[in-house]
DNA sequence: CCTCCCCTGTGATGCTCGTCACACATTATG
DNA sequence: CATAATGTGTGACGAGCATCACAGGGGAGG
């Protein structure tokens, strides 16, 4: 949907201890060593490209802030979300370990700031480290569920509100906020991106938001969304 | 669509070098040694459960004979196969890393032979095994890729049709046959099973067989396949 | 402040495909 | 062998949603 974007390099990480404190953070302190050594920081636009689905890879993306849409788009001009990866992720290491294409796109959705790490020496690290190995693979579990959880979008939904409802059942509740406002989320993706994400059109998208509104299922002002009716979300999901 | 079966448990797993052949083929000895160490073996019949979505991971299996299907079902009574596993792959591997619950039931589509390593136990071998570490982190990429696959199905075609070609194309030829019939296939699903891969209905595929004999573009003898012209089947895809 | 571009809302239309309803074949099962 | 159970073909029908088309809205950027 986007023109790749040029991308500025900077030395070092220091402005991002997510790399240490949240991806790999139960690794001794050589091996901490270890991955500041060969790890490079970049920062992205909005809507830069980070990699592009086909091309071989040549390594790892850890995000220290912002958030990148994984998708992939075909022929016919469809494209699908396969998730989105939020600061602490880890994205193109599927491709990376298997040494095949990145099977997505990778496009920022906000200012990003990214570590890279060369494919060789990712390996080398993990080769190195077990701990390090086994904290990857349980990673990639975790992408492996978020990918799941997609095909029961696209897969396991018999109508396009069920899909809906189930989506904003899954909106993660803003962090940092305690037990003010349980039923309040944001929303920061566009009724194209929700219906990529879904696998619907963007026009029902639109209509169903609207009716939800109408059936004061929800409330919107903003991005600020509330949940005005979860129990009705939920019916709707289980039928 | 089956109630879970009984199964036999054999003691040890003589008749399936499988397990060291092909999975952990690249490990040291004792490596190898730790893991018959620690997997039993069991045989299941054609249609039985090895496990329930929803359930708490309690190890891997790892498959010696037979093909296992993975799927998920929805209250609807739609389901859908997230992949099907062949002989030499583990299966409840991602649920057991991430001590989520499994995330889809897995059902054996032929008599299969598995050994069965306990959650602890692996994970144990995984931190003492680096090199075992990475091997299992490649397996989960090469699953992630067979998701996203699925995902290609469920979203990015648009008609029947498209979907349909793009799974007889994706059908593997049948291993030990050279160049003799290189556009021969074997068709082991059902066509409620070959509907619940591609995203259709079991009517739908079954108007869609008999249309892509009509147009010449596959033949069929009993479970054996022909694809009788590939490019157009291709262009099915591509438009 | 004006302009442009992207996002959003909504109507009309039509087509795909899911659903229901059967009949037939083919394989288990006693 | 009879009977059931499971898989397969095919017609008719209509719901759901994609698609096209266009009109406002709001933010970014000059």
């Amino acid at each position: 949907m986007n023109t790749p974007y040029g991308l500025e390099v900077i030395e070092d990480c220091i402005a991002c201890p997510l790399l240490k404190d949240r991806v790999f953070c139960n690794l001794g302190k050589d091996a901490l060593a270890g991955l500041d050594a060969i790890s490079s920081s970049a920062t992205y636009p909005k809507g830069a490209i980070l990699f592009v689905e086909g091309q071989e890879p040549h390594g790892v993306f850890i995000l220290c802030t912002g958030r990148v849409k994984l998708y992939g788009a075909a022929a016919n001009g469809k494209s699908v979300i396969f998730r989105i990866a939020d600061a602490g992720e880890i994205i193109g290491l599927p491709s990376t370990l298997s040494e095949k294409p990145y099977e997505v796109t990778a496009e920022a959705l906000e200012p990003t700031q990214a570590n890279f790490i060369r494919r060789d020496a990712f390996l080398g690290f993990l080769r190195q480290h077990g701990d390090a190995a086994l904290k990857v693979a349980e990673m990639l579990s975790h992408i492996y569920y978020a990918t799941c959880q997609e095909i029961r979008y696209l897969g396991l939904a018999g109508t396009a509100v069920e899909k809906f409802a189930r989506f904003l059942l899954d909106l993660k509740p803003p962090k940092g906020i305690a037990g003010t406002a349980p039923d309040r989320r944001t929303l920061t993706l566009t009724h194209e991106e929700i219906a990529a994400m879904i696998g619907t059109s963007r026009e029902t998208v639109s209509r169903l938001i609207t009716g939800f509104k109408r059936k004061h299922l929800i409330e919107q002002h903003g991005s600020s969304l509330v949940l005005t009716n979860k129990k009705a979300l939920e019916e709707l999901v289980g039928a």
